[in-house]
DNA sequence: AATAAATAGGACTAAAATAGTCCCTTATCG
DNA sequence: CGATAAGGGACTATTTTAGTCCTATTTATT
């Protein structure tokens, strides 16, 4: 059975090493092919999640020759949810699987509180660990970062 | 985009429904089909969960004629952790995804605590949830339950 | 004993989400 | 200008997830 639940996708995973990478490059500018060359991520994946990025803001990007990608702001200033949210979407347990219109009887629907609270929970653990608290961990080799950040904690708990 | 991260799949959702379900019928032995008249959901798809359910522990199943399934223990003492679990596997938001083996080089690899704290975090919300405050408060109109637990937070917030 | 009602297990198909690539446009430096 | 680099999407392929179905086993009932 796969991991699952709480699971942030490859791509995001990709994200996070690239942003590690912008910000150990103390703001200078590096565009998409060295980002890929650095990190090992092929160079179009690499465009794409960069282009993602800048499109919320969490880089800026300069176009034209010597053009490139640098962080928008500190990296203690970037929070996992920043991150998740810019390459996934809001963080959210359930999806409103309505088929058609979302959630008609809106009022009916305001469903347990529980999953809400579970929410919330989850978005605070999220907004108390930052691009430096992430970066700080994952580099000992550069060969291991190719995968992303793995980190996984996994286990049988229970 | 999709609202993912910390999102748990259809399936899981609907077996938090048939769960449900079975709580509401005190003790009484529900058969698959029972429980698909009663929330809509396919009988085949009820029977494949219920047969999860009961692997894992959290359902006891009796077989032959008017057997069927009940709760193996009290509503408040399963909680949203052991229901992902039993369904999707292990909570963990990320997973080793090197290629072949799982993590060479393991001592190295003891990256980022900051993503295990947010692990731990989650985990802990979803242990603090059970299915009776799941039931509670989902079951106004049963005609909305048809296509899950559905809850979703979402929002852009932010 | 025979039959009918259920679950157990797993193979299989279909659908959807994710990942990854590529092409063409726009901006900027030299 | 020409070269370099990002912007924006369309598109393909891969992987997950969802959903169905078939066969075997168990058990109550008559």
């Amino acid at each position: 059975m796969t991991p699952s639940v709480l699971r942030i996708s490859k791509l995001t995973d990709y994200g996070t090493v690239l942003l590690a990478h912008l910000a150990a490059s103390q703001s200078a500018v590096c565009s998409a092919a060295e980002v890929a060359a650095a990190t090992g991520i092929a160079t179009p994946t690499v465009s794409k999640l960069l282009k993602s990025l800048a499109r919320s803001g969490l880089v800026n990007s300069t176009r034209g020759s010597n053009g490139g990608y640098q962080l928008s702001r500190n990296p203690a200033e970037i929070s996992a949810t920043d991150i998740i949210d810019a390459l996934e979407g809001p963080v959210s347990i359930t999806e409103c699987s309505a088929s058609d219109s979302q959630c008609e009887h809106e009022g009916v629907c305001s469903v347990s509180g529980a999953w809400q609270r579970v929410n919330v929970a989850i978005r605070g653990a999220l907004d108390s660990v930052s691009l430096s608290d992430l970066s700080r961990t994952n580099s000992p080799t550069p060969q291991l970062r190719f995968a992303g950040l793995q980190i996984t904690v996994e286990s049988k708990i229970k």
